[in-house]
DNA sequence: GGGATACTGTTAGAAGTCAAACGGTTTCGG
DNA sequence: CCGAAACCGTTTGACTTCTAACAGTATCCC
């Protein structure tokens, strides 16, 4: 549905880059919270789920400065999504030998069994909403997003 | 730039439809902090300015409840919003004769000059960061967006 | 009329986000 | 070798967001 529907406007948003930057945004809300739904059921939240599944794939350690480059948050930000998680032991910080300011993360066993449950689910999710494209369209929809980051992040 | 690049990761993504969402997902929050750079330069989280802007072009009056509709928010955080608001004197909640439950928000004059003052650097900026667009992809996307959309939200 | 229902705005509490500041550690350069 | 600079994780404080519950009003229907 459009946004000028979907929103109930009062008068239609007359510029169509003003429109197309709603879209973007909405549509990454829409998403997100479907996301929500989804993780809710385990206990979890989007930015728990995250971390997780970000752990799950890594192929060498990753300090808590590494894990906030990967999901683009602050430090702070991992800090206190990680508290959140050691609580519930789905995720240990261990001590690194030789340099005693970072903390290796890795999942506990309990962890990745709740990744390995809420992942399939989560792919599931995300190919309903994308069946109607095939792989030739999404990746048009991704160069034409790679290009509008790509302005956004130039001329800072 | 890819998000393979972007976010440097270790083995990239194998399934296109799940980098399509994560690169709506993130395009959107790069827009999105793109805004809240130049709102801040105003005192204004993004969230202050999307009220502004919405009762800016309101063509009949608006309650609470109308507003958090227009935002796709719920009641309480138009609550929260319009306290800080009102604390800068830039928007007004007024008694409705006839129905007590209800207020009607509007703009003051100061918070009229100010989102008068920033808007036109909001649509340059977008203008700007989708320049590299004509109005038919730009309209190509949004139609994208919003089947996206449709089946996010069907399927409840 | 009067009770049940629906709607409105507010509050409380949880969670995430950021910026900024701080204290510990490394690292680097002279 | 030692001070300056860089880095790392944490804390604090501000802000947004949500859900859930609440109290006050309106509305509807019998």
């Amino acid at each position: 549905m459009s946004l000028n529907k979907e929103l109930d406007l009062d008068q239609p948003i007359e510029d169509v880059r003003h429109e197309a930057v709603l879209n973007i945004v909405r549509t990454a809300t829409v998403l997100s919270m479907k996301g929500v739904a989804l993780f809710r059921r385990f206990g979890l939240t989007e930015a728990q789920f995250n971390v997780l599944f970000a752990l799950k794939y890594k192929t060498r350690d990753w300090t808590q400065s590494d894990l906030g480059r990967r999901l683009v948050v602050t430090r702070a930000s991992v800090t206190s999504v990680l508290d959140k998680l050691e609580d519930k032991g789905l995720v240990k910080r261990v001590t690194v030998h030789g340099n005693r300011r970072i903390y290796h993360v890795i999942l506990t066993r309990k962890g990745l069994d709740l990744v390995n449950q809420v992942e399939p689910l989560y792919r599931e999710g995300i190919h309903r909403v994308l069946a109607c494209f095939d792989d030739a369209q999404c990746r048009r929809l991704i160069a034409q997003l790679e290009r509008i980051r790509e302005r956004t992040s130039r001329e800072d």
